[in-house]
DNA sequence: TTATAGCAGGACGTAGCGTCCAGTAATCTG
DNA sequence: CAGATTACTGGACGCTACGTCCTGCTATAA
């Protein structure tokens, strides 16, 4: 497939990719740069910027290297019991070294705006995206009214994912997920009369 | 009141900090460096250090150099409609240029561990407190249940809104802070069988 | 008057930035 | 095999900001 010249070195891209991890590991995001991950990964410094554009982009993609194995959610059918067994995997899953990633990714988003849109298409709207399809699944079984915004329940719980990561606001443990998980099937219950009344109050009081 | 010596410079603290919220209006929160500071501010250099550790510092006193005319929130009798203005209000103050400061200043944090204390304690718990402070007023007056986690409202909150600033994933506007109220007021409503239960339920699944 | 603290102006070495070049290495096409 | 094409190395470049230091001057309190 590949046209003529030499191919890519699968040895130096995975090199590039080790060095970061192990440099944010030992000194912390920070103290990452470009020249350090060319001389840790004993490759040109070139070479690195020829194929990723700033260190955000070199952790990213080892990040997604490392999530490759993300296993299917598993559907049972109890609403319930799948969603805390959602978010609780979701939550699990944003501890310890890979914690450390995203806060920093997250930051880096928000100084550099190239950055910035591949982050949030290739990896923030990917884990909304799965969510509400996880939800939309459960509606489609009969187990969530049709009123219910999942976008929005999407957006409340991974915002109060990373407002614990960003603002250290308390721990990031099973109880958080439990706590998160009862909220949001109250709200997944979908009580219409409330509901609708709540929303032509809004619309009311607002004129 | 104070010992001996040359007294602070007044003039040169409020150039350092027009400095810095002019730069980055023009530039770019980015572009802002500690050398720029002190150059359009016409300040020495040892100056700008003598006072604040690093830019973020400066841009954290001049956002709240702004924000020192924070209105005390009304409280009326209708938790609905507090809660609307509330929420309202945060939403809309965290928007257009200040919104470009919160952001950088949320990264900056995620970067620098020292700047991250002074920004969580001296802002992020600060509008925490507030709003929790505002429920528990709602809740001596009755409107609401003593079972409702009011940290967890307002870190649903602060979470979304967050979120929305940091993942932009839509548009902050009016629409964003009814949904939001909305939500809130039906987790707020406490129907304590319902929530017990699930309390319940959450505890015997763990084991 | 003297001690004390703040400010201006500038110099310093360090380090990463992002780009460029010349030379070498690996692969496809004819 | 020969030539075209692309990738990688190694080093160099000017630039900019970093954070610290020094000298001399200025403004206040005791």
């Amino acid at each position: 497939m590949s046209g003529p010249g030499r191919p890519r070195s699968e040895a130096a891209r995975r090199a590039v990719l080790l060095a970061a991890l192990e440099i944010v590991g030992e000194s912390g995001y920070p103290a990452l740069t470009m020249e350090g991950i060319a001389r840790r990964a004993a490759v040109s410094k070139q070479t690195v910027y020829r194929w990723w554009p700033s260190k955000a982009a070199v952790v990213l993609e080892a990040l997604n290297e490392g999530a490759a194995e993300i296993a299917p959610t598993p559907d049972g059918e109890d609403l319930a019991a799948d969603l805390r067994a959602f978010l609780w995997r979701s939550v699990h899953g944003a501890r310890g070294r890979t914690a450390r990633l995203l806060v920093a990714l997250m930051a880096e988003a928000q100084l550099d705006p190239a950055f910035a849109r591949s982050f949030q298409s290739s990896f923030l709207a990917q884990r909304r995206a799965v969510m509400v399809e996880f939800l939309e699944r459960a509606r489609a079984r009969g187990e969530i009214g049709p009123d219910v915004d999942l976008e929005l329940i999407a957006e409340l719980f991974f915002g109060a994912l990373w407002y614990r990561l960003l603002a250290a606001s308390g721990p990031i443990d099973r109880n958080f997920a439990d706590e998160l998980t009862d909220a949001l099937l109250e709200l997944l219950a979908d009580r219409s009369e409330h509901a609708s009344g709540s929303e032509i109050e809004s619309i009311l009081r607002r004129s």
